[in-house]
DNA sequence: CAAACTTTTGACCATTTGGTCAACCCAACG
DNA sequence: CGTTGGGTTGACCAAATGGTCAAAAGTTTG
């Protein structure tokens, strides 16, 4: 016998089209951010007709969280896995890559984030007081040890972040611009050059 | 006899109502991009009913596009003044400085840029193009002749400046999350950061 | 001051938008 | 094969939105 206190599991069906409204509804906030995204935009985007979003999802603001949501656990991944045992050097380079493959991989996600953070974090910003502040906190606390035992020169951790999020998402986020300034292969270019930037700001 | 064939001089009141419009309107396009910002909320910005907004600007297109075209001069600008007969590292690192403080003095217009990208420059496309990819094209010259001459250390041009403007912007764009992770003084932290990154980078 | 203009607005309009609902479809199962 | 329950939709609604217009309110000037 199954549990019986949870709600029963969705179904393939569920499954499917739950999926197939939150990629079309990345799209589209990605693009026109909350206010300027339709729900007739996202169900033509899905396949799917108004009423039947309206059956998966509770409104428009619910799909909006839901992403945000799923987002932020993705976001803050590649942070996670800094190890405080590894080599320190090794450990930031390696992370700045992991953040570069993401804006590559993930644009719409960077998109639907730097949209949320422009319009100051309405839906977001428990998020990112509680889990993206406390593991910033910790993290830098490990590359100030790293610095203050002399593995890497000194600067400010938190600004250290700040420009590799900045650098890194940029491809992501004016991906346009930059296309239009530099054209195809960007990203190879970019792998190089920030792996030379990060590399001369922190060697001793 | 003044000229008469222009459209006479815009009076006093045009003058101060116009900008009255620009400035609502750069508020609400700032924050929720061009397709989330209503006449509604740009008429009760500016203390102006939406018809006498509609008097003055014939449509919201034409709102925004203004705000575009005199975005671009004051963005290019910083970049104008890099002058090519200067110590090669100072002046990228006083443009950096400047860009710096335009995110601090100007962050409505870094964000009204940073959603029109976003977006995919709809309306701002062919300024990209034009204007912004000659002087691109120009400054990169410029750079690396002085990485041939032995001045600077010798990185991609390019990705040179979309570092610059990546890093400087963040503090504008993504001041909310900067707010919440690292408190008030941003700025002035960013600013010794961003010289010691840039410093280190290209001194030879 | 009165004519001639610029500026302002209340009332209105068509379309879009988020959301509802009753009816309908359809596969699974007794 | 008929019932049942999840899944789907056309028709609809109230509010919001971009925009219009004629008339009123100010302002300038002969």
């Amino acid at each position: 016998m199954p549990d019986d206190t949870a709600p029963k599991a969705p179904s393939r069906i569920q499954l499917r089209n739950r999926r197939r409204i939150l990629d079309a509804a990345l799209d589209v906030f990605a693009v026109h951010g909350y206010r300027g995204a339709t729900l007739d935009q996202i169900a033509e985007a899905a396949g799917l007709s108004k009423p039947n979003i309206l059956y998966y999802f509770a409104g428009k603001e619910e799909i909006h969280v839901t992403l945000l949501s799923q987002l932020m656990e993705t976001w803050l991944d590649p942070l996670v896995e800094m190890d405080a045992t590894g080599d320190p050097l090794d450990e930031i380079l390696s992370y700045v890559q992991r953040k570069l493959d993401m804006a590559r991989d993930l644009p719409r996600e960077s998109r639907l984030f730097a949209n949320e953070i422009l319009q100051g974090a309405p839906r977001m910003r428990p998020h990112l007081e509680g889990e993206l502040k406390s593991l910033f906190d910790e993290k830098c606390g490990v590359i100030q040890d790293w610095m203050n035992a002399g593995k890497l020169a000194k600067v400010d951790p938190r600004h250290l972040l700040f420009s590799i999020w900045a650098t890194t998402q940029h491809y992501a986020d004016f991906e346009t611009q930059v296309q239009v300034l530099s054209g195809a292969g960007a990203f190879d270019e970019a792998r190089l050059h920030l792996d030379t930037m990060f590399r001369r700001l922190l060697a001793v």
